[in-house]
DNA sequence: TTAGGGTTAG
């Protein structure tokens, strides 16, 4: 850029073109900032008015800073210059709001813009937009009215409603998607092949995930971090590495992305030693700083392995402010390993940095819980309350028969519910006589009635016993989740896969299990 | 000289 700035400098005469050339080449190498601030001088100085080029370019530079400030005063050099009725105009701008997080700009525009001028461009940045603000399924909607209006969809379309489908683990409309992909022949394109990849795998299927993998010949980066992501989550840790090591092998360079997982793995498997070669390996062969995933990615790797006290010294030493999910994960151990007093000093810090997440409410009084000091854990839960923190209510979905069936826990509005009850206490005598003993028996000796009876009617224990009433015998049981799955449910599920011979998918907020002969492929840790 | 898309865990 730096030659680029001196030719530029020393032409004798610049037009838009070349004004415009050096915006574009800030940006096509990343420099940003220093692109809005040519555009800027353009604006300021020269006597070229900016153009459809320079603005689209330089919003797509606000997109990517998240600098919506700066986005808004480009929407103003748009009016001015009578640029907005522009499509490329439009559709960068809705982008740009969009990623900047003013999704209902993005809609406004899109709504003002009409039928007749929206293209391919327009609905794909919707659909994603979507995907960006968590808006899964009105990313799928936005898809299929534009199938509807007759537009067809190009990779662009089938990455970001993919992504969707597998936010919401839909296997059904994944696997209708994929064949549409087929026929359109877009399966050459290895941003759809990815994104394919991971519907499959998060919705629970890493069959399908690999065929796709194995089918698709040229594979870049993105292609094997989500190979490796798909075995990382299916709890595969010998194919992590192996995979990690054939892309290696290669030639193909790992990105950020990939160390996620890879790290993800290793802290998944124990793997301590490997876990901090890896990590070291990042910056000294790699050329890639560690963010805060990894750093939480070792911390949770020390904290599994029970090393709470250098988990906590490798935060302190950490050169970046650590961010609150390193803490996070350090509470998560403090959890696992009931350290009461580190636990109450890590949740005392994440009180502070996220006063309004219910999480850490939740695991510091499920460590007082389980150290048996059960005032201190309903103190816990009324400072939440006082704070004006709520526990999101815990939901499960079933699909039956192409219908969605969704409960709450102890729910009884199911036309069915004595039979799924009925179910559930079976399948209790059943686990007892197995030698089960509840969690809710603490270390001391306290039992607590009321807790055992309401763990025993969590939503996805009643989606189960819906899914054993009404799906046939050999079929997978796939249960949704919107919150992370308690212990009680993990272990009384890993029973039930056992006990009825079914296979059983749970996919939580966080990650899915599939349970099958009574182990978890999360290997009891998630 | 221009806009949109894939891979992350807790």
């Amino acid at each position: 850029m730096v030659s680029a700035r001196k030719v530029f400098d020393e032409m004798p005469e610049r037009n838009r073109v070349s004004w415009n050339a050096m915006i574009v080449g800030f940006l096509r190498n990343e420099f940003y900032e220093q692109g809005v601030e040519f555009f800027r001088e353009v604006v300021r100085e020269s006597s070229v008015s900016p153009d459809q080029v320079s603005v689209s370019s330089v919003l797509s530079a606000c997109a990517n800073m998240g600098a919506v400030e700066f986005g808004r005063e480009v929407h103003g050099v748009v009016v001015k210059h009578g640029l907005e009725t522009l499509a490329y105009v439009k559709n960068s701008l809705m982008d740009m709001y969009s990623k900047c997080r003013c999704f209902d700009h993005t809609i406004k525009l899109f709504r003002i813009m009409g039928d007749k001028d929206r293209d391919i461009v327009s609905w794909n940045v919707v659909t994603s937009g979507c995907v960006t603000n968590h808006n899964f399924e009105d990313a799928c909607n936005y898809f299929w009215v534009m199938r509807k209006e007759g537009i067809r969809p190009d990779e662009a379309s089938y990455s970001s409603v993919l992504s969707a489908s597998a936010s919401l683990a839909a296997l059904d409309q994944g696997t209708l998607i994929h064949d549409q992909i087929i026929k359109s022949g877009f399966m050459r394109s290895s941003c759809v092949t990815s994104s394919l990849i991971t519907m499959y795998s998060k919705c629970g299927n890493l069959i399908d995930a690999c065929c796709v993998f194995e089918e698709n010949e040229d594979r870049n980066v993105v292609c094997w971090t989500a190979m490796i992501a798909a075995y990382q989550q299916h709890g595969c840790v010998n194919q992590v590495f192996e995979s990690f090591r054939e892309m290696l092998g290669e030639g193909v360079k790992p990105n950020y992305i990939t160390f996620v997982s890879v790290l993800s793995a290793c802290s998944h498997a124990g793997l301590v030693e490997e876990g901090f070669e890896l990590f070291n390996s990042m910056t000294k062969t790699h050329g890639i700083i560690p963010g805060h995933e990894h750093s939480a990615c070792i911390v949770d790797l020390l904290g599994r392995a029970g090393r709470l006290d250098e988990a906590r010294r490798f935060i302190e030493s950490m050169p970046i402010i650590p961010h609150s999910s390193i803490w996070g994960a350090l509470l998560g151990a403090c959890r696992n390993h009931n350290n009461l007093e580190m636990g109450r000093e890590v949740a005392e810090k994440l009180f502070y940095l996220e006063p309004n997440n219910p999480g850490n409410y939740v695991l510091l009084s499920n460590i007082y819980t389980n150290n048996g000091r059960l005032k201190e854990a309903d103190e816990v839960r009324r400072l939440m309350g006082l704070n004006g923190v709520r526990k999101e209510p815990g939901c499960s979905w079933i699909d039956v028969k192409n219908k969605s069936i969704v409960f709450t826990a102890q729910d009884k509005s199911h036309s069915r519910t004595d039979e799924i009850y009925e179910i559930l206490r079976k399948l209790e005598e059943l686990i007892e006589s197995e030698g089960y003993v509840s969690e809710t028996q603490f270390p001391n000796g306290i039992v607590e009635a009321s807790r055992e009876n309401s763990l025993w009617y969590h939503s996805e224990k009643l989606a189960l016993a819906f899914g054993i009433l009404t799906l046939p015998v050999k079929a997978p049981i796939r249960i949704k989740k919107n919150l992370r799955t308690c212990q009680h449910c993990h272990t009384v599920l890993k029973f039930a896969s056992c006990i009825f011979g079914r296979e059983i998918v749970v996919r939580d907020i966080n990650r899915f299990h599939r349970f099958t002969n009574g182990s978890c492929s999360c290997g009891d840790y998630w």
